[in-house]
DNA sequence: GACCTATATTCTACACCGTAGGTAATACCT
DNA sequence: AGGTATTACCTACGGTGTAGAATATAGGTC
């Protein structure tokens, strides 16, 4: 009966779970991820996670936190004005939501109270403040930059603007039916570049120069 | 044997089941919304739903649908500038996603492609070509918009900036040590609206304002 | 009215999920 | 060397989505 090899250290830690967990949903998607699916992914018994990570609503917390950590990793250095830190962040973030498409969702859904999302925050305001703008206007910033990227980057990563198109060819197809659009319809050859870095960029600055007009006192 | 009930007519339509399925996810969240929960909730079979909705995705969509209707029928009449009608489309949003705080993150996360969806973005597009704004400014604008909606409401309607605060007494707790974060613990009295309807219309106006810049020509 | 067919409903069954509780083996500290 | 805490595993339970088959009604055709 001394068949058993349970207490035998199977080198899991939170860390590398962690970590196996991010590229297993890299890997096969949102839907499919669970406990069971990462435990076998590890060689593993699924009971054995329990002792590093609460549960599974711990574990998209570890993912969320994984990639986020990233997210800070990213910018060596740090503009000194604010709307250079906001570029840079915002930059950053959108980085990580691509090379994580199926990760992304989680970090828009759950709460960011990490210490590397408050440090960011913390320089950004801190950028604000020096540059003499109104205390309700720095404090609103934030939520209307992230607020933007979080949708922006949701609608982008997945699916498109009415209709699949192919990754591979990138060929767009409308897929709605343009007569009772015509509008839509006759822009829709403007969003050829849906998810793209020159539309992202666009986008970006035209949040910052609300951001920027309300910081101006307007 | 003749005890079985089975081909008898239990009601059951689209229209019936999607109104059910909102009602239960307002009433216990997303998380514990299932088929089988539904079904029980309709007195019925589960299978029964299936020969009415493809799946437990499409139930989804469903639901989607059922809410977004409620949006465009909100606005009894829309106003003929396109800054107007984006102002009107974006608090008939925000309300229906406080009328159903849990569905509204389904929204953020499939695509919209139904035709009340489409509607709202001919009209609105339309009246900024109406306005003679290049064609580009115009294509962004929904995104712009819809993104920050999208993100923005995510952020505020589940959870809070760090922190649980009791939404009885709308006492907001910190949360967060305040020593590495002098900016953030020197703001934080200033988010004390959280999530309420003068902050919602100050962003919404941050962000019209840059949309309106870039509309400009800057 | 009598028959036939399409459709709505239910039943059964399967593979999977998250995780509570209990047990064994190792690692670490004394 | 001995004792304890940690790590890992096993078993089991109640839940899930849904494929497949059985059955009773509704509606059209003669």
């Amino acid at each position: 009966m001394a068949k058993r090899t349970q207490g035998k250290p199977a080198g899991l830690s939170r860390r590398r779970i962690a970590a196996a967990a991010v590229d297993l949903v890299d890997r096969e998607g949102l839907e499919s991820f669970g406990v069971r699916r990462l435990a076998s992914e590890l060689g593993v018994d699924p009971m054995s996670i329990y002792n590093h990570i609460k549960g599974k609503a711990a574990l998209l917390d570890a993912i969320s936190e994984a990639v986020l950590t990233e997210v800070s990793a990213a910018a060596a250095q740090w503009p000194d004005d604010w709307m250079g830190i906001a570029r840079t962040m915002a930059r950053a973030y959108r980085d990580m939501a691509i090379r994580h498409p199926r990760i992304s969702p989680l970090l828009a859904t759950r709460a960011q109270t990490s210490a590397v999302a408050l440090e960011a925050l913390e320089r950004l305001t801190a950028a604000m403040r020096r540059a003499g703008i109104a205390d309700q206007a720095i404090a609103d910033a934030p939520l209307v930059l992230f607020g933007f990227l979080n949708g922006y980057l949701l609608a982008t990563l997945s699916g498109n603007p009415g209709g699949t198109d192919d990754p591979a060819t990138g060929v767009a197809q409308p897929a709605f039916d343009p007569a009772p659009y015509p509008t839509l319809a006759a822009l829709a050859p403007l969003q050829a570049g849906f998810g793209g870095e020159d539309e992202f960029e666009r986008m970006l600055e035209t949040v910052l120069a609300g951001i920027a007009q309300r910081a101006a006192g307007a």
